[in-house]
DNA sequence: TATGAATGAGCATTCATTCAT
DNA sequence: AATGAATGAATGCTCATTCAT
């Protein structure tokens, strides 16, 4: 059953890919439970062993998936945002509409202290949340940027600081990262109560409800910054 | 060993009570993870098998835990509300008071769809969530009538729905527990770590902000409702 | 497959008999090697997790049974020794004779301190370690009694100090073991190679030369104690 | 990362050499446990396959290091009774004088017959034993020279065959091995209770105090050989 | 010669659940 | 109602060895 052996560097990070998605694939089926160590390895059609040549721990694979969602979603965020003035609208508007791609991810993040962090190496989890601090302070002074040019263009908001503007945005993903889980997953027996329908929270129309109100209260002029 | 037999109904619902408390005392130690069935029925000082008499799953006691602390929850804010003329920071300060209370119960909540719904059998499940529907729009009618109170006296609030009002709260629990889910339990070890300070949030400080922003974009005047 | 339960202390005992005497068995089978759960188990005729409820550990069950063994081996030669008007010979003469019954015992206690101390609890090991303390200064005692009454018959002995004794007991203990690790196991293929006999160890006469050596150095009155 | 080829024998030997002194060292810090073929590549720099290379298997290797081990001991022996005039004393402290260089060495001793004999070809083990035989008759017979001369001489000893003195060679080894392992190694928990004091042995104390008996057993007149 | 990715059987241990007493 | 011994599938992880390059 051998598998062609990943030689170079290009081939391995294909190999580690090749884990990485078998274990989100299962991930989404398992609907929140991690998958077993087994079940990625058949899934990805490789030897048990070879799991632990590419991750040190099952969580740790599940650390670096969430790592690329998490920087792919700062990312997409940073370059819509850097290409435009600022506008309350645009900044909700990009949050939200990066959501969906990725709303699984957001289950992941919600075993980040629960399950992940049990298993993982000290080392690599500060790493993971150093780099998180950096992308927040990268997407909160391109905000920052973009909210004086848009006062100057006598839009009628308050200055907001980087730094403040990074914890607005952890606020509005962890408004996000709330709301995500309490909509029911698609295959849910309960969608279709109709006694539960009045709060069957949607994941856009919600989050996008809850990252207004958050960034009006700070940008308008007519509001005190908390 | 053998414990008094629970004969009548309330040293039976004595006994089960005994289980739950052992089982959320040793899910707040546990930080995340629920204890095994061994760990619950030791710490209550009963065998194996009265935990199968009391519970049909092991989840089913979290379940029931995390539907008690709920219930809790939303009583101690409709006691509150009631009893004075509305205002949003009365909403906020109540919603916000009940938080730190229950911080490991939202740990609990956050397994909900993960962990306790994949051995849960629907009908207890479905059970618990009607009784939190009708919890939601009770405080919700009393949140609206107050609010109709408050404008009469002259408050220049917007009128509110019940429904809009649930829904609301909703919104405010599930930012809260975003929240929760992000704040560093108080024995690890990335609590002091410099660079993680500028983003480390606080839970009753960032849920208020949240929770602040989210009431005064639906009761101020001049804002639009959604 | 169920097993019939163990409900009284005598049927737990004869149960943990029953998984130890699979493991000795297994482990004179595999000639040095600790048999895996899985063997034991399946020769006791018993599932896993059986096993670990009344071993914590693997290494247990076989810190056990080096206890037990360890135990009868000094049982006989007390009551052996209880019984006669001592004489170098009969020492000898009475330790040599447990030898051969607890040969295989010995890899046992090879094993001590490479694998057994490795996944043992710290407690259980210190309980056996002073056991065996108290066990050779039984015997020490009961010699130096029997040498004082010797050498007022008239025997040409030095008189011997319980302590002396009991560590004159270890070594010969230590001689033994070393002994016992040279011996050819019978099913060795070397065992017929001629070239190889005139060093071939033999347990009993061996282990005799040793310990005569050792106990008339120690007794003769020719001679200084160390 | 591929390291320069060993070419012709002596480079050969250097590298077989580098593995064997890699296994030496990981073997004494192991504590009684043979190290892995992944640590003893890693310590020596070298890559998995090439192990392999060198050695049919893991165990061959540690036979290997057994073997140069012994020869080093005999061949110190020999070359220290060459010498000088045989003398019990000289026997008995060249004999432990080598004792306290090897310690580790006879952990490896010890699970020649568990362990490494399990797994390494029949032809290599025969060699190795054959090998043993023929230093201990050396020895032997230098010994039973040295004797002859010393009787010449003067000196009241029986006269002893070369088989007989490469016997009592062997026992004292055997007890050496018997010794070695019940010393604690240093980093013991149980090293400092003073319980177990009374019977802690010494290394070099309690086999001088065997091996010396031994010898003079054998060698004085007023005995009779066994 | 040298490499190191791949293998997969093997291992100790856990744990929810059952059921005869 | 209460017990707790028994179960056995499941799990994360190790490691000696192979072999294509």
């Amino acid at each position: 059953m051998a598998t062609v052996r990943a030689r170079d560097d290009d081939q391995k990070l294909a190999r580690k890919h090749t884990l990485m998605d078998a274990g989100w694939t299962l991930f989404k089926e398992n609907d929140g439970q991690l998958p077993s160590v087994a079940q990625v390895v058949k899934k990805a059609g490789l030897a048990k062993g070879t799991f632990y040549l590419y991750f040190k721990t099952k969580e740790e694979l599940f650390l670096e998936l969430l790592s690329d969602a998490v920087k792919r979603f700062f990312d997409n965020i940073k370059t819509e945002l850097s290409a435009e003035t600022i506008d309350v609208d645009a900044v909700i508007d990009t949050f939200v509409k990066h959501v969906s791609e990725d709303e699984a991810l957001i289950h992941l993040g919600c075993m980040l202290s629960g399950v992940i962090e049990q298993n993982t190496e000290e080392e690599v989890l500060l790493k993971f949340k150093l780099h998180m601090v950096q992308m927040l302070f990268e997407v909160g002074a391109i905000i920052s940027a973009a909210v004086e040019t848009a006062i100057e263009e006598g839009k009628p908001y308050n200055p907001i600081e980087t730094g403040v503007a990074a914890r607005l945005m952890l606020r509005s993903y962890a408004a996000f990262v709330g709301i995500a889980q309490m909509v029911p997953p698609p295959n849910s027996p309960y969608i279709d109560i109709p006694e539960l329908a009045p709060v069957k929270l949607d994941l856009q129309l919600d989050t996008k409800a809850i990252v207004r109100a958050l960034w009006q209260d700070a940008l308008q002029a007519c509001n005190n910054p908390e």
